[in-house]
RNA sequence: GGGCGCAUAGCUCAGUUGGUCAGAGCGCUACGCUCACAUCGUAGAGGUCGCAGGUUCGAGUCCUGCUGCGCCCA
């Protein structure tokens, strides 16, 4: 990077563009960024920690929206905290999530007409970190892209060699605890993936279906009895399984069926007709068939009631040998179709029935989930969800917004042991493994040569590991600890745990942030963050969630290619309520890169003004420098200067807040409303007039406000931020900080703030827009100079007189032309009027001014005026509002129905004149 | 069936303890290439803040009910 130590091209002497290129900046500052290692956090117990934990994307996946607004978050929050002093880490890392890369690499064997069984486990897992090591860092580059200042050196992988060991560590500790347990359940089975699912990776969805009425004929029904009980079901192929039928306890209508037997058609067998409270006596015929081995409800009945389970419909979805040979085979669509063609056949159907009901499929690929029962591990949940309710509840975790803490707890509450072991070849193994010759069974950390117990060896053949791996988010569970070297005490654990903050959507709560939760207080003692901040998703420009399937999704590498990082990322942020979804709208990028423009181009104003310029005061020491020539400064610059102060701290109290909305919003009104338009515009008389003492303070407060600015815009905007803060003075023999990554953030100062001028600048604001929408109105040509006159009080006069310039500059007024007079002078016959912040303006626009419209531009502004003040007065007529509200708020409303009863009357006034003017006229 | 969220200008959305909060961006109208910026400037039009009650001196802002949309859970 040549001799230039800043890193940028071009110098406080070269003029800027006239637009903002982002390419020529963001590639630049981050390796910029890189290279000073100003990512890099180190373990420092002196200083005040901050610390997060990224959540991992998938390995093999890419950068998408969701990403993008995630990410953006903890970088603005990380930028935040790392400016005002704190020791920020923020962890980066991927995830190797076992199904979907497992299933594209499966996809790309597919390709090659192969199977992972053709290649076996082993080669099959060579592919897979070889695809990982080929897609792996696109993620990563793609986070750099938007300007994430992770700490690089920390970055980890969920089956890296630490983040393995701390997996097994957990399994083992919990196994050997009694909380993990293996078991035959019934599971959610996903048949395409061919693998168990837990409860969570299973995503209900309402479908149009049929309920269809089967009878199954009674064993020894008594004469003059109906001959059959008739049951009703969605899934009449899983009949074959059924092993009894099941009624309501309390329903009369089937009482003396009870404990009688019923026989199964197609099949022939008998089953056992029995009472059970889970049954809704309201729907369908109020008998259900019940089939254990295929149904979550029917598992848990069949248990209550020693039913026999007998598991029809295999890991294919095709029906087992344990249903009559006609059925073998087929496939659960086949078989429904060949069961209801058979039992029509027979008599037994009765109807059918359209109904709408919630399906489960597989949240990876969609295919209906089949439940079926199945030996798979489990994670006991209640221990460990206990500890969990008591944190939240101890406010020892805060979710932000707030609301998200009852989302946590009903699911804590409700929490049902977890399935973790999946039928997968991509993740973690599960550490059992299993002695054929003893037939003992055990967890272990390290891989055993040899069984314990008999001393057969792995070698000798006769001891196996369980073939399953883990489900991926075991291991993201540990993410915030494993990712810090447990379980190890690290340096980084005793400082950065628990982490400060987590930043997530709310879809993963469940998923991910409950489990590590769990997992945190089991393992480490303590939660694993103490604030969780959550936001919503980035849906379509319609509303929709992007997607894969319907193709709406938008790349952000393309948005940064297009607008720039900084654009998209204040986009994401700008405007947001916390927690609510938001609709990505190209407008809206548009307009934050027109933003990030308008920056560029009111620092190219000021680098402009700036030349041969060098502070004599630093940033610090700006408030006392204020206080004590505050009488020599220019209004323009009080003003600014307060202004800014105010919005430093209203910025500042938002992130605090973590209401990125709110805090873009502040930024996006100060700098274009408060500093471009109204500052850069005030200032320019003086900064374009003499060389002098008055022009150098003018230029300090550019300098100051300009720098401080950019500051407290950084966290938002990196790129453009550091391009323009590196090409600001600096101040002689002052030391400045290497980026404006590492600046002190700027403080507030009560000194700054500076009422007198406020006011001051707030009359004219008012006085110079009644002027323009005069001009506007009256179609003055912009370039023409007209002549003004304003009648007010004394103190209001001077205001105006000292302030001419500005008037003249951005009203549009002749210098020569104006007039000041006090309110008992005589108004001047033949003139455009408005009253603004108590100021009668005049403007004398000979031949330009229409009586008539003149006079209905003025009723015009009475009618308003008149019902503002009429709106006052009868609040304040109330003697309820009087006696009862704050003294401060009726204050507020007497002056201001004082200001529009002035307003009134001085329209009034003028109005009359006009009508004599007319009069005499004639 | 339970829980939560959203309904504010034509469009997309802000609005933190109830009292200048009725706002922003885009779009629209008129004018303007004024030496930071036309990725711009100036001025303007546009909303009984979903509906009905209630609390209060006072309610987009709190409570209840209703309607519509969305999400989560069962």
């Amino acid at each position: 990077m040549r001799g230039n130590e800043a890193g940028h091209t071009g110098t406080a002497a070269e003029p800027l563009p006239k637009t903002f290129d982002p390419k020529q900046v963001e590639r630049r500052w981050y390796e910029f960024w890189l290279k000073n290692r100003l990512f890099h956090a180190e373990v420092d117990p002196t200083r005040e920690p901050f610390s997060m934990v990224i959540p991992p994307p998938n390995v093999t996946g890419q950068l998408h929206m969701g990403h993008a607004l995630d990410n953006t978050m903890q970088d603005i929050f990380v930028r935040w905290e790392r400016m005002r002093g704190k020791n920020a880490v923020w962890i980066p890392g991927t995830d190797h999530a076992g199904i979907a890369t497992q299933i594209r690499v499966e996809e790309e064997l597919a390709k090659e007409g192969k199977s992972r069984y053709d290649l076996g486990r082993e080669k099959f897992l060579e592919r897979v970190w070889a695809w990982k090591e080929h897609y792996g860092h696109r993620i990563i580059e793609q986070l750099q892209r938007l300007g994430s200042s992770c700490d690089w050196d920390r970055e980890r992988f969920t089956m890296d060699e630490g983040c393995s060991r701390a997996v097994r560590e957990v399994f083992v500790r919990l196994y050997e605890k009694g909380l993990i347990y293996q078991g035959d359940y019934i599971i959610n089975w996903c048949p395409r993936c061919r693998t168990a699912l837990s409860d969570i990776e299973v995503e209900h969805e309402e479908v149009d279906a049929q309920l269809y009425y089967i009878r199954y004929p009674l064993v020894r029904a008594a004469a003059g009895e109906p001959e059959y009980i008739m049951v009703a079901t969605t899934r009449p192929e899983t009949m074959l399984g059924d092993t009894g039928v099941a009624v309501n306890p309390n329903d009369k209508r089937y009482a003396h069926l009870v404990g009688r037997k019923a026989i199964l058609p197609l099949v022939w067998r008998e089953i056992p007709i029995f009472a059970d409270d889970y049954v809704d006596p309201a729907f369908g015929t109020g008998a259900v068939k019940v089939t254990p081995a295929h149904d979550p409800n029917d598992f848990e009945m069949g248990r209550r009631h020693g039913l026999g389970m007998i598991k029809v419909i295999d890991e294919d979805a095709r029906l087992t040998d344990a249903v009559p040979a006609a059925y073998r085979g087929l496939t659960r669509e086949e078989a429904r179709r060949k069961v209801l063609a058979d039992l029509e056949a027979e008599g037994y159907l009765v109807r059918v029935e359209p109904l709408r009901h919630a399906v489960g499929h597989c949240q990876r690929c969609g295919t209906i989930v089949e439940p079926l029962v199945s030996k798979q591990w489990f994670v006991r949940m209640k221990p460990l969800a206990e500890p969990a309710l008591a944190a939240v509840r101890a406010g020892k975790i805060r979710f932000v917004p707030e609301r998200f803490t009852t989302l946590f707890n009903n699911w804590v509450e409700n929490v049902r042991d977890w399935c973790i072991s999946r039928q997968l070849w991509w993740g973690h193994r599960i550490p059992v493994w299993y002695c054929d010759a003893c037939g003992h069974q055990w967890a272990t950390v390290t891989d055993p040569v040899a069984c314990p117990r008999c001393a057969a060896t792995v070698g000798g053949g006769q001891v196996r590991q369980d073939p399953d791996v883990l489900d991926t988010w075991f291991s993201s569970a540990l993410w915030p600890f494993s990712t810090m070297g447990w379980p190890e005490k690290t340096p980084e654990l005793c400082h950065w745990y628990p982490t400060t903050l987590l930043v997530t959507g709310f879809d993963i709560i469940f998923f991910w942030v409950a489990r590590m939760v769990f997992m945190g207080l089991e393992f480490m003692g303590d939660v694993p963050f103490r604030t969780v901040l959550i936001h919503g998703l980035v849906r379509d420009a319609l509303g929709r969630k992007m997607s894969k399937s319907l193709g709406n999704g938008i790349d952000p590498i393309d948005v940064i290619e297009e607008y720039g990082a900084d654009a998209l990322r204040f986009t994401l942020v700008n405007g947001v309520g916390p927690g609510n979804d938001m609709r990505y709208v190209p407008e809206r990028v548009e307009a934050a890169r027109n933003f990030a423009n308008k920056i560029w181009n009111a620092s190219r104003f000021a680098l402009l003004n700036l030349e041969g310029f060098q502070p004599s005061v630093d940033e610090s020491e700006m408030p006392g420098w204020v206080a004590a020539y505050r009488e020599k400064l220019a209004l323009a610059d009080r003003w600014i200067l307060s202004r800014w102060n105010s919005a430093l701290t209203e910025l500042t109290r938002h992130l605090e807040q973590y209401d990125l909305g709110e805090a873009a919003r502040e930024l996006y009104d100060f700098i274009w409303d408060e500093l471009c338009d109204w500052y850069i515009e005030m200032s320019k008389p003086r900064l374009y007039g003499a060389a002098g003492p008055e022009r150098e303070a003018s230029r300090q407060v550019l300098w100051f406000v300009l720098r401080g600015t950019l500051e407290m815009l950084h966290p938002f905007m990196p790129f453009i931020t550091e391009e323009l803060w590196q090409r600001l003075p600096s101040p002689a023999g002052g030391k400045r900080p290497i980026s404006i990554m590492v600046n002190p953030w700027p403080k507030p100062d009560e000194r700054l703030h500076d009422a007198e001028a406020e006011q001051k600048v707030n009359l004219l604001r008012e006085t110079i827009t009644a002027i323009r929408n005069i001009r506007a109105e009256m179609q003055v040509p912009p370039g023409r100079r007209v002549q003004a006159i304003f009648h007010a009080e004394p103190d209001k006069v001077k205001v105006l007189q000292e302030s001419a310039v500005l008037l003249e500059q951005l009203a549009g007024l002749d210098r020569q032309g104006l007039a000041f007079a006090g309110l008992a002078a005589e108004r001047p016959r033949e003139a455009a009027a408005a009253v603004a912040g108590g100021v009668e303006i005049y403007l004398p626009l000979a031949g330009l001014v229409d009586l008539e419209s003149e006079r209905a531009r003025l009723e015009k502004e009475l009618a308003e005026a008149r019902a503002e003040a009429e709106r006052s007065a009868q609040r304040l007529a109330d003697e309820r509002f009087v006696t009862r509200a704050p003294q401060a708020v009726v204050e507020r409303e007497r002056e201001r129905l004082a200001r529009y009863q002035a307003t009134v009357a001085k329209l009034e006034a003028r109005l009359k004149m006009l009508e004599s003017a007319a009069g005499s006229s004639r």
